[in-house]
DNA sequence: GATATAGTTGACGTTAACGTTAATTAAGTG
DNA sequence: CACTTAATTAACGTTAACGTCAACTATATC
């Protein structure tokens, strides 16, 4: 199921170039094994992409795609101090996203009264571009 | 109350810079009529540069956010060809804002847990640390 | 063993979204 | 009216996030 994937199955995978494997490589997102110089693509990469392009689509970049991911990776077994640092972290990334949230609800309920007025302005012209079914 | 601004004071309001916003009239989304060669800055233009900023923390590219703007300005009194058309517009840009509602959801459901795991850990940590509390 | 097929590493190119700087101008102020 | 202050245009610079292309290599197949 997890077997190791070749960058091309991986790309196509994720709906992405291998250029931008290499790319996100390069900036420490993802590490590919090597069989010889060839890259093989683990579960773990599988996930850091994943999260990567989840915050992508959010509006975040790159480098704030990389601190989010090192959050959800340093979580296991660390010193005192440090998960106090993660849990600061958490609620203030956890602020940003309800943040996010509040603009999408305001922007949906624009437009559902947006979309309100054109259906009634759709109405109130076919009732006038047919006016046998106003008369009778 | 709604008297027009400078550059200045409208880059101000806004937090970005009079250079934004030279930029944003030459990309058609701002249109702010001219004492002599100064510009100045009405209510409408606020309203566009409202949604182009929200728009772009929701991650939409400049040129999105200009399409997601001519939707809502395009309503009053359009043929109804065209209201056909900004309402499919309308449930097209609502499927994009639901995904990135469910994008969301799920960075806080897991970050909700990664939080849950590092109390856990904290707690656990510190009834070792002060073994007394512990054996008492 | 020639060749087709994937993959690799540079390295330069491109686009969006502004930043920065310079040269000019208009408006108010002592 | 000299001078400061805020604004304007024009033009080049910059950064992020890849795209594109060339030259090379390893593997498999006929």
């Amino acid at each position: 199921m997890d077997q190791a994937l070749s960058i091309a199955e991986f790309a196509e995978a994720f709906g992405v170039t291998p250029r931008t494997l290499r790319f996100y490589e390069q900036k420490g997102i993802l590490k590919p094994v090597r069989r010889g110089r060839t890259r093989l693509y683990s579960e773990r990469d599988k996930i850091r992409l994943k999260l990567t392009l989840r915050g992508k689509r959010l509006g975040f970049s790159l480098n704030e795609c990389i601190n989010i991911i090192n959050m959800y990776d340093s979580s296991p077994a660390a010193e005192n101090l440090q998960l106090l640092h993660l849990c600061r972290k958490i609620r203030e990334h956890r602020v940003q996203l309800i943040s996010k949230m509040k603009d999408i609800e305001e922007t949906l309920s624009a437009m559902d009264s947006v979309e309100e007025q054109c259906l009634a302005q759709l109405l109130e012209d076919s009732s006038v571009d047919k006016p046998e079914s106003a008369v009778k």
